[in-house]
DNA sequence: TTGACAAACGCAACTCAGTTGCATTATAGT
DNA sequence: ACTATAATGCAACTGAGTTGCGTTTGTCAA
C-alpha cells in the first residue's frame, strides 16, 4: 500500500474533508525525496495545473503538522522545510555546493548524547534537530 | 582579558575600522547568555541609547560572519540567532516553554556520529547543527 | 591638527515569506 | 438535492531582510 493512500484514508476515518487540494499535497509530499519548503510546494502544484492560493498551502501544512502527519525541518538559510513525518526518524546531510539533502540515521549515538544531557543538566528533551553540512561525493 | 575586547583589537589589527556601532554590537554580543536575533540585538541598543539603523545591524553583523567572529544558530522557529564564534564550540537546550536556551556540549558522541556517516556515505562533513527541544528544569 | 579617502552609516523604498479577515465554494452526511 | 461547516481564494497586511544612494565618520598620512 503506497504511503500517501494510508494517509489518506487515516485523515477521512479521523473525520477530515479530503479535497482535491489537501489530497494533492499529500501526494506530492509523499513523492518528496528531500524536505520541502512551502513555495516549493506552491511551485510544483503549478506545475501539475493545480494553480492553488499561497493561503491554501500555508494553511494545509499548518494543518498537516496539527494531526502530526508532517514535521519541520530547519536548515540554515531560514526558511522551514517540511516532510512526511510517516517516514522513520532520521536527520540530514546537506551539500554546501549542489544543496542536495541525503538521509542519513545516527539515533544510537544521539541517544547516549541525550542520557547524558538527562543526567548533567535535568533538562527533559522532547526532540532534536540535527543537520549535517558538507560535501556530498560528487562535489568533493 | 574580556573577551570583547580581545575582539576589537583583533578587528583592528586586521585593519578594519573600530566604530562607536561596531564596538558596541560586539560588547552586547559578547554579554549575551543565549543567541540573539538581528531585531532583539536592534532593540538592545535602542535600549542602550545608540539608536542605530536596522540596515547598520544587519549589515555589521555580516561584517562580524565574515571575520568568522560570529556564526549562525538556527531554532526551529525561523529567524537566524547570532552567537560569538570565539566561545567553545557546543549546542543548544532550548525550551519549549520559557523559550530559555542553554549550552550543552556532546561533541565526543558526535564525533562518533559523524565517522559513521563519513565511512557509509562518504559524505565529507564541513560543520554540523544540532538542538535540542524540550523542559528545562524550572518548567517540568 | 588637518585634509582626504574609503569604510561605515542612515534613509527610503523595496522584496518576499508568511498571516489575517472576510466573502465564497466545495465536501460529507442526511 | 439540501445543509452545515470545513476549506478556499482574494486582497490587504506584517515584518524580516535587502538595495541604492547620498552623507557621515574613522583612519592615516601629510
Amino acid at each position: 500500500m503506497p504511503l500517501h493512500i494510508t494517509l489518506i484514508e487515516q485523515l477521512k476515518n479521523a473525520g477530515h474533508r479530503m479535497t482535491t487540494t489537501r489530497r494533492e499535497i499529500i501526494i506530492l509530499l509523499s513523492e518528496c525525496t528531500a524536505p520541502i519548503t512551502a513555495m516549493e510546494l506552491l511551485a510544483q502544484l503549478k506545475k501539475r495545473h493545480r494553480a492553488v492560493n499561497k493561503t491554501t498551502v500555508y494553511r494545509e501544512l499548518d494543518f498537516l503538522q496539527a494531526q502530526q502527519l508532517i514535521h519541520v525541518v530547519q536548515f540554515g538559510e531560514g526558511h522551514k522545510h517540511f516532510e512526511l513525518a510517516e517516514t522513520e526518524h532520521h536527520h540530514h546531510l546537506r551539500c554546501i555546493k549542489c544543496e542536495r539533502v541525503e538521509d542519513v540515521h545516527v539515533d544510537n549515538e544521539l541517544r547516549l548524547a541525550e542520557r547524558q544531557i538527562r543526567k548533567k543538566s535535568r533538562f527533559k528533551i522532547m526532540n532534536h534537530s540535527l543537520e549535517f553540512f558538507g560535501l556530498c561525493v560528487q562535489c568533493q
